[in-house]
DNA sequence: AGCCAGGACAAGT
DNA sequence: ACTTGTCATGGC
């Protein structure tokens, strides 16, 4: 069944290509397609609405979001005038909340990497590990199915340095070490504090695995491009419109920045 | 060709 | 506690 929402609740190619997630791609101009939880999805822009495929009306609301107004996020950011800006400019970004496993690996890959090479690598690990859907496509492995490997065991993905985090973050989770349910239950600095455990893990990734599987709201991924932005903008620390919604407020101003190569423009505004 | 990438870690102050 | 070099690979 279709599911329809409209375009001016969800933008999918901003939200897909924001930086979140690393399977989706669009195909013909307007459709895109990705491989969520082992199922093809598709989404299809049609007049003034998104048509999603491959979900049941319960599982799109839970991975779109839907049931999260985010008319309310940008109202509250925009009592700061830089976040209005990125608010305006990215409007239509949600947060998708994926799988933890996934989202744990995938941002383990993306340390001092770029995107495209991110996409590969995950791509490779999915052919390489996952189970295969249909003629093309393959379903992110999961733990188990990773029991017991190592890192020249991913030496087909190239991941370089990342193979051997990527193997410990396997071990951990295996073992019990690293149990999801707990870390969903607890706390922003206790949850990070679970996650680091994992060697390569550190405040970053575990802030992106926070905020893209558990939405823990008030998880502040500070990567490069926010970095820069907080010295420039915001040396004193984030305005309190953020509070508690800090995670969103960094997923439009690191969209924004991204698309506006540093955003030099709005600061003598 | 060379710089840099949604960092983390260890070693050095 | 802060700073710096290093890590593997390849996109641009």
């Amino acid at each position: 069944m279709k599911i329809k929402v409209k375009l001016t609740e969800i933008n999918p190619r901003k939200t897909f290509f924001c930086g979140q997630c690393f399977r989706w791609c669009e195909g013909e101009s307007g459709v895109f397609s990705g491989i969520v939880g082992g199922k093809k999805i598709t989404v299809s822009e049609n007049g003034e609405f998104a048509e999603i495929s491959g979900f049941t009306e319960k599982e799109a609301r839970k991975y779109f979001d839907l049931d999260t107004d985010y008319g309310e996020y940008i109202k509250r950011l925009s009592a700061d005038k830089t976040l209005k800006a990125a608010c305006q400019c990215s409007s239509g970004i949600r947060i998708l909340r994926q799988e933890p496993f996934e989202t744990l690996i995938s941002f383990i890959i993306s340390q001092n990497n770029n995107i495209p090479r991110i996409s590969g690598i995950i791509l490779r690990l999915c052919e390489n590990f996952g189970e295969k859907i249909d003629e093309n496509n393959y379903s992110f492995p999961t733990a188990k199915q990773l029991f017991g490997i190592t890192a020249e065991d991913m030496s087909p993905l190239r991941a370089g340095f990342r193979a051997r985090y990527i193997a410990d973050a396997v071990s951990r989770i295996n073992s019990g070490e690293i149990d999801f349910d707990e870390i969903d239950a607890l706390p922003l600095e206790q949850a990070r504090e679970k996650l680091k455990l994992i060697t390569g893990v550190g405040d970053k990734v575990a802030d992106c695995v926070l905020l893209f599987a558990f939405r823990k709201t008030d998880a502040f991924p500070k990567d490069v491009w926010v970095k820069r932005l907080m010295s420039e903008f915001y040396p004193n620390g984030l305005p309190e419109c953020t509070k508690g919604i800090e995670g969103i407020a960094q997923q439009y101003l690191f969209d924004y920045v991204r698309n506006n190569n540093g955003l030099k423009s709005e600061k003598n505004e």
